[in-house]
This record gives structure tokens, sequence and C-alpha cells, in this order.
DNA sequence: TAATTGTTCTTCGTATACACTTTGTCCGGA
DNA sequence: TCCGGACAAAGTGTATACGAAGAACAATTA
């Protein structure tokens, strides 16, 4: 009995720098740490309650993923994304979102299209809940689940990782947009049941044509110009 | 005169674990190290002359961009790309370096396109030598050339990283058709050159569908199926 | 005021220690 | 011969300490 413990707390056992990295991100992207903050690696270890060395292999993989900008012999700062990046940022999403919804469409398991009909669900329900935290959070659930969905495992690790940026960028505006999103959400599941690739790729991207407008206005007033 | 010195330096100056990760990156595309070959910290160390902190740093951030698989406290293996991922990976690939045609369609500046036609003489200059590794090397700095010139960071960092990948899986076979690819490269300026986003991001697709044929084909024989 | 110097903070890299897992080996028993 | 457990070896995960070097900032001096 005491094996089958052992080897569960073995196999779960996450490294610490693992689990500084996910704190980290969060901790970036809720805005706990605000963009051009400067992050001394003693700071850091004694937040998170650990040594200076995990706290260093998060810091490499978080500046690798853009989070924080390293300067050498200066250390650590969050990364400041500028409305440039932004731009920028919803031009890649879009084709790559724009490829997922093929994909999915192409590849879609009566299974996935259940998965996704019951996220659509809850996410009605959130919405009548006025739950508008849900609501986001099956947002990105939904679109998670797409890319996983579409089989690609490059596509999809990009992707996500672009998702959590964007996350950051308009974490202020996300929630209150969420509920007109969803009529969107309902198309392209729609069209991924359909199997029609062409027209998975074209609800994608006029979601992402209204989200990224929506965005784009919302950071005009919340972000600022830089 | 000291100060120029001085700022140069400063800003040369490349920490151990970046030197360190570059030359892991090259080891690994280059077969230095094979698929699935275990790479021990204390032999990364050694076989680099370096102590075990910069090695852990590369190797946490060489698992973030796919070419090792680190399994907790078992340490790092150098990843097993399967013939699965190639088609994902030109999935991608194709999308993304469509956008960048485009993007650099537009945005090329007379200096920019004067770049790349420079590049394509030095490689036709090479095909004639028929300096095979140099013309591979002109390929390369094209392709990054035309990402630099699209102006999209994201997109750039992406599609840069991907190119690595593909290089790696088919280090064998790109030198052989690079000749070949010559052609479709001079379209693909062309059209930048002319301005029309359309017309580029047709001839990026044409030269990736061709290249992903020839790529594919050459892996059957290569590295095998798995 | 402007240049210089000195101090302090921090990163970068090395070295060391140790707990804990995983892995491999060896050995006795069925 | 084959199995299962004890035991040893190897390697990771984490903490800690230390010195060198750079950067930032304050103090001092011309």
């Amino acid at each position: 009995m005491a094996e089958d413990l052992r080897d569960k707390l073995g196999a779960q056992h996450l490294p610490l720098r693992d689990q500084v990295l996910a704190a980290l991100r969060t901790a970036i992207i809720d805005g706990d740490y605000l963009p051009g903050e400067r992050l001394t690696e003693d700071r850091l270890a004694e937040d998170f309650g650990v040594s200076r060395n995990p706290v260093r292999e998060a810091l490499r993989v978080a500046e690798a993923e853009g989070f924080v900008v390293i300067l050498p012999r200066r250390g650590a700062v969050v990364a400041s994304p500028s409305s440039g990046t932004i731009t920028d940022m919803f031009a890649v999403r879009e084709r790559l979102e724009a490829l997922a919804a093929r994909l999915a469409a192409e590849r879609a398991t009566a299974a996935d299209v259940a998965s996704l009909r019951a996220l659509l669900d809850q996410g009605r329900e959130a919405t009548q809940r006025q739950d508008l935290a849900r609501v986001a959070e099956l947002n990105s659930t939904l679109h998670l689940r797409i890319l996983q969905i579409s089989g690609n495992p490059w596509l999809s690790s990009i992707a996500k990782s672009l998702y959590l940026h964007v996350q950051w960028v308009f974490r202020l505006g996300a929630a209150e947009r969420a509920p007109h999103s969803w009529a969107e959400h309902i198309q392209l599941v729609d069209a991924i049941e359909s199997g029609d690739g062409d027209r998975a790729e074209r609800a994608a991207l006029d979601h992402l044509d209204a989200a990224s407008a929506a965005a784009y206005e919302n950071a005009e007033g919340g972000y600022g110009t830089r």
C-alpha cells in the first residue's frame, strides 16, 4: 500500500522550477508583477520560498516565452507589450487559429464535438448567471480544446503560448467581451461539426476579427499606446 | 575611444548559458547528439567546459524549444522527431511563411529588396561553384531575412524556431535540394519586390509545397518512419 | 556644473553538499 | 533457471556559499 502512494507521489513530483515558472507566469498575467518591474533573483526566491537556483531556471524559460526580458549582468524585468506587438500577435494568431479550426473540422470525432457542445452549454449557463470570470475561463478552455482536437502538437503549443500572451495584454477587457463572443463560438463549433474545413476556417477568422477589433479598442483606453 | 570599446564589450557579453544553449542546439541539429541519446548534466558540463548551472539553464530552454525532453528525476534526452511531426511542422510553417511573405511584400523598402537580391546573386554563384553547403546556408539566410523584413517579431521568432527544427529533421537531404529551390526563391523575391501581398503569399506557398514534398520523400529513406 | 571616484547591489559562474529517485547488480530461494 | 528483494551506484533536485565582474548610484573633487 505504501508503494502505491510513493509511486504516485513520485510521478506527481513537480520540480520546484516548474512550480516557480507557473507561479511567475500567472503573477505576470494577473498583473501582480507589472510590466517594467524589476525581478531580482533574491526577491523571487523569497516570494516563492525557494532558493535562487530554481528561480534562475524558471526565469530563462520565462524569457524564452517572452514574459520577461533579461539584460546580461542587469537582470530580469517584466516584458512590456506595446500596442505594436498587439497587432503583430493577432496577425499570427489569425493564421494559426484558422489552421486549427480547419484541422479540427477535418479530424473531430463525435466525442470531440460533444465536448465542445458541453463547453458551449456551460458558457450559456454562466452567461445567464452573469458569471463573467467563468465565461472567460470557458472561453479559454474552448479555444485550447479546439487546438487539442486539431491534433497538431506544434500548432497547439505555439498557439497556446500566444494565447497566454493575449490574455496577459487584454486581461482587462476580456471579461466584458466574453458574452458577445459566444455567438461566434457557436458558429465555430457548428462549422467544426460539419467537417467543412473552409467553413471552419472562415468562422475562426470572423471570430478573431471581432475579437481583435474589440481588444484593440479596449487597449486604447486601457494599456495605452505604449 | 575607450568608452566605445567598453560599450561594445559590455553589449557583446554572452552569458555562458547562452553559449551552451547555442552549442547544444547546433550539436543536436548537426547530429553530434543523436535522438534518444541521454544528456547528463555532468557530461554536458564537461563537454562544454562549464559547471552544472549554466548547463541546467540551457537545458530548460532547450526543452521549451523542443530539442530535448526532460523527465523529472531522470534527466534529459535528445528529442526524437517522428515523421508525424514532419507533416505537422510543415502545416504550421506554410501558414507562417505565407504571412511573412505577404508582410514582407507590403513593407519591404528598396534596401530590403536589394539585400534579398544580393543573397540571390550569391546563391547563384555558389550553385555554379557546386558549393552545396554554402547554398544551403544562403537559403537559410534568405528565409530569415524575409522574416526580419516582415517586421513582426512574434512571427519572426516562432518561424525561426520552427525553421531550426526543419533543418534538424532534414539536415540530410536539404543540401541536395537547395539548388532546385533557387528558382522558387527568385519568384518569391520578385513577388516581394512587386509589393503584391497576394502574389508573395502564393509564391511562398508554392515554394513550401515543393520543399515539403522533397523533404518528405527524403525522410522516407533517411530518418525512417519513426 | 561636470567629471571622477568609490560604494553597493546584483548577476554570473563555480563549487560543494546532501536528500531522494531511479537504475542496475548481485544473491539467495523456489 | 527464474524470480524477488537487498544493496550499491549514478544522477537529479535543491540549497548554500563564495568570488569576480558589471551596473547603478552617491559622494567627492575640480
